[in-house]
DNA sequence: CGGTCAGTTGATGCCCATCAAAACCTGTGG
DNA sequence: CCACAGGTTTTGATGGGCATCAACTGACCG
């Protein structure tokens, strides 16, 4: 038996539901608000009005996914791109009925834009719990992007950030063990919901299950929960059911040495 | 004692020295051949001879690059793109006087393009080996991507391939042992140089020391050289002095798992 | 011919896999 | 309200992959 420790306070109350949020206003200056949570990753000089609006008037087909559900399948041609609106997705690779976990995607997100250019995707984005899409089509993209290379430019961009995520999960990977791998996947979870104003100082809300966890450190469910363990031992982190809440976050970023460098996030002056 | 096995045949002699290519034919045609190895890993209709030109003739400060050097500085401002034309690199990331590899560069990769968009670099790129490369000016690139759209397109696709192998990578760690990871990592670099057409099939040739593979790995020095140890004596493989001698191709894909397909090769009918 | 560096080998201990089983939570239906 | 079913979390025991320390070999080089 652990001792509760001061981190487990009450944190669990003042969650917003994504549903509840997601029938609050009409569906256009709703995407209209998920394509500014996009681009507040962008440097902000480097879009127009316009081209924002352009972008969003093209989004179609929202819709909401059940957890679980395979939003884009591997080698599949793609004709449309997906847009995540509320919720989290992983990028997974099936392999002699494994699954590794490649990525995470958090609310703003382009699941498959690789697609686009590629045709198809290398690898399943699957929802992780039950969130919201939506959809623009390969055709109309191409137009779009013919007319405002800004544009262009700036989804370029985004499939940079993509790799130096990739990079520093390759790094934590090479060198780390697990509970540090954990620490550091919360602690990018949370400054990339940051730089959208998603996130909560108190909990990182996530519908993550230990196998989910395990899939994505490259360990055991068994050592995931080990792993989380340890992480309450050492008074760092609670763990439960998902959500992530942190004792005292430099102690926690430096535990896992964490460094938002590679996020290269945008100082918003508006 | 291990058995020297059909694998150990005398695969060293019929190399090219770099050198040698390099100081053959003149300056504009050879950067042009580079160019043309960079657009062979992309779809042939993609870019125009013209567009093709107008790169190569950007290019310029074609230098040697001596082992170990390091070609662009994590967080250092960049005003220029760096194209690798002869040899290895590394990216690299440094963490408490621990060194994490996360991808290695081919001739014919552009080393820092994620620099020209996002103004620096999240890692250190390190020349493996001695090396030749060529530069391309941010500010003239600019003009070149304005003027050449479809160029825009060929590099963003680039960094989408950049990121399926990241991705490939983390796939790698989170589920295969040493050994396994060692030979991905020659099956792997055999086919990108194939995409290029540098490939032997008989000795990927590369400056790599155990300490290195120790560091793509994830593993201790110790370790990377018992993953060594253990291709040979399963006659898969024999690694020597960073060149990978292969036993049977077909035989080694299959304990890597490896599966090219997120490579994106262009079948190149010309 | 001694120095340096890559490669090799052995011994000990930790991180983690695997098998197994129990405790827990949450939603469901009686 | 309780009983039940299902998935998730937790815990224990045993073994393998890998880290670490240490020593030794072999190749290259001034």
């Amino acid at each position: 038996m652990v001792a509760p420790s001061i981190i487990t306070r009450s944190f669990r109350s003042p969650s917003i539901d994504p549903e509840t949020i997601a029938t609050q206003d009409s569906g256009d200056s709703r995407i209209a608000r998920h394509i500014d949570a996009f681009l507040a990753r962008q440097p902000h000089h480097a879009l127009s009005k316009n081209g924002a609006e352009k972008l969003a008037s093209l989004l179609r087909d929202e819709r909401a996914v059940e957890d679980r559900e395979t939003l884009s399948h591997r080698g599949e041609t793609l004709t449309q791109a997906v847009l995540l609106l509320e919720g989290f997705a992983f990028r997974t690779i099936k392999r002699d009925e494994q699954r590794a976990i490649v990525g995470i995607s958090v609310p703003g997100d382009f699941l498959d834009l690789h697609g686009f250019l590629l045709g198809r995707i290398d690898h399943d984005v699957v929802a992780a719990g039950a969130g919201r899409v939506a959809c623009i089509d390969h055709d109309q993209f191409n137009s779009l992007l013919d007319e405002s290379p800004d544009l262009a430019r700036v989804l370029w961009r985004s499939s940079l950030l993509d790799a130096a995520v990739h990079r520093s999960w390759i790094q934590t990977l090479e060198k780390h063990d697990a509970p540090r791998r954990i620490a550091h996947i919360f602690c990018e979870l949370q400054a990339r919901l940051e730089m959208t104003g998603r996130a909560n100082p108190h909990a990182v809300r996530t519908p993550f299950t230990q196998f989910d966890l395990a899939d994505m450190c490259g360990v055991s469910a068994v050592h995931a929960n080990r792993a989380v363990g340890k992480l309450r031992e050492m008074e760092l982190a609670d763990i439960r059911r998902g959500t992530f809440y942190p004792g005292d976050w430099e102690a926690i970023r430096n535990y896992a040495r964490f460094d938002p460098d590679y996020l290269f996030a945008v100082s918003r002056t508006n």
